[in-house]
DNA sequence: TTGAAAGCGGTACCAG
DNA sequence: CTGGTACCGCTTTCAA
């Protein structure tokens, strides 16, 4: 593993003015800079980043805007994720601050995030709502603060972690499709209220049982559906052995059973307790749900990589894990 | 962040002395050594193992014995694991040395084993074949080498990584369980040969389906099934609609569709490229494999955290992740 | 525009 | 048994 001080070696000059050409200093007269970096390209110099955090003795704060969606399992594991690298690296200096805006209130998210960038951080990671205005913002920033965003990709050379939410809703139609009988016809309900996740998981979900071939009624989309559950009845033909919602599976079972209509095989997409509990007592089959304490702790891990440039090449879009939940999967 | 020279400073004695106390040295006084670790103790002292690496400036060998089965996609992604961890680590001087051993060579693994012990080690990552042996060998080293285990706990104290091959079959269950129709029938076939794996697949399938009271055959076990395929033959009654195998799906099913027979539900466990193909033909419908690349990671990520004694509360048992995978899960 | 020196949190060697 | 000191790879301040 080569060195500053052996790149400073050969090039007959000190340590101090290697490191400024690495860093990228003004202070240094451009032959000088120049020789030092295709030296350190020929030789192949990568930065030992344990040196570099041990000799930076600033406590490195990386701002973490996460939303707050009316599903609360999600924030709560994003911010598990966050937390659980952070611990990871705490030797580092690393300190994660977590704010949360709500999902619905785009200006104060814009609000809150250049209240953010009023001091000086070394990372971000957002889940940008108004993706045009954020843009302007981070742009002149982009080159000094290591950002990434989730759901959506901010810049042409940006990280970003993508969510998947319309696969997710694929998975759960192959997986309902092969569930449901031949000669019966799934119900698909949409329950869709957050603007996020849920027409995602839809239209994955219907695109994919219309590849499949297999029989359904809908989407059925009821407004105010907590209201209106009873509307549901008017679907429920006898040719209907499995239904299929991307929101409220739980309160919608709660109803059907407290009617007697228990007879369905129940899929849904994204995860909380009432749908473990669910799952566990037989009335969900499974659920289809992306993994957010895993994206929290992927999107920690690439703002650190950033920081330190641990790596040249490293892919820019990563995906989130899907988990396809079972009740045998709870244990 | 507390550090040596704190300890020091408050003591009023030197780094060197705390440092002695703090790595277990024998030539300090027993009264020092006691009231520096308490104090340490006191004030939530933890080592920064940024400076502990950047001191011992050796190459730290960790070796991981593999066992390379009849599946060779285990081994191949259980070692991509291990580069992935080697890469993610290498400014700490960390070198994960790969042996592969026969898996049935139970005498090897420990010949090699012995001999990679003449070296000094930092860690070391082991699929136990005879533990028994590999434990009376391992254990005056145990506090010198840290030591992860794959698939058996190893010692008492012993981290180890659980490739839960028993819940990989009871999840596989589950999936055909919710497959089959009501009135029909699993034909479950034991193609074991691999005595690591196969087996608790096996056993984790038919507990399973007990549990779930489906009606099912089996399970058939055929002598050097790759000769005798058409012995299944007798098993096919009109009233099965799918079917289990814990290995050698893909030539069952070859089989089976050379002689027009293409009517079944396929389920199985384990990943290969053959299965891969044949869940993007729709041939098997899903299959349930537990995610070794992740197991390789892991077991390195462990070993490292006992080298650098980076937490003091860690589990001891890790557990391998399970993928279901369906057709859309492979995009 | 460059260099010298101190320091980050440890380890290791030598002297006493 | 304890202390002094050099060093790991890098950053940062001060001086030239």
């Amino acid at each position: 593993m080569i060195t500053q001080s052996e790149l400073a070696k050969i090039l007959g000059i000190t340590r101090t003015t290697v490191a400024r050409a690495l860093n990228g200093s003004k202070n240094i007269k451009p032959e000088t800079k120049e020789s030092i970096l295709r030296l350190a390209t020929e030789l192949g110099y990568e930065k030992n980043y344990l040196g570099s955090s041990l000799a930076i003795k600033e406590k490195k704060v990386i701002v973490a805007l996460v939303v707050k969606s009316m599903n609360e399992e999600y924030s709560k594991q994003l911010k598990n994720g966050l937390k659980e690298f952070e611990e990871e690296v705490k030797a580092y200096g690393v300190k994660i601050k977590i704010i949360e805006t709500d999902i619905s209130d785009v200006d104060a998210q814009i609000e809150v995030l250049n209240k953010v960038l009023e001091k000086k951080i070394y990372g971000l990671i957002i889940t940008p709502l108004d993706k045009i205005k954020i843009r302007k913002i981070l742009q002149p920033l982009k080159n000094e603060i290591s950002i990434v965003s989730i759901g959506k990709q901010l810049f042409e050379d940006g990280v970003y972690i993508d969510s998947r939410y319309y696969k997710s809703g694929r998975i759960a139609a192959e997986v309902l499709g092969n569930i449901s009988k031949k000669d019966k016809k799934i119900l698909i309900i949409d329950g869709g209220d957050d603007r996020v996740s849920s027409k995602k998981y839809l239209t994955g979900f219907c695109e994919k049982i219309v590849e499949l071939k297999k029989n359904f009624v809908g989407p059925v989309e009821i407004d105010d559906l907590l209201e209106n559950k009873s509307k549901i009845l008017n679907y429920l033909s006898n040719d209907i052995d499995s239904i299929y919602v991307n929101r409220f599976a739980p309160e919608i079972i709660e109803y059907l059973k407290s009617i007697n209509k228990i007879d369905f095989k129940f899929v849904t997409n994204g995860f909380n307790q009432k749908i473990r509990g669910l799952i566990q007592s037989g009335e969900i089959v499974a659920t289809i749900s992306e993994d957010f304490q895993n994206q929290g702790y992927t999107a920690g891990k690439r703002v650190f990589e950033l920081l330190y440039k641990t790596s040249l090449k490293r892919p820019q879009e990563y995906k989130t894990k899907i988990d396809i939940l079972f009740k045998e999967s709870l244990y």
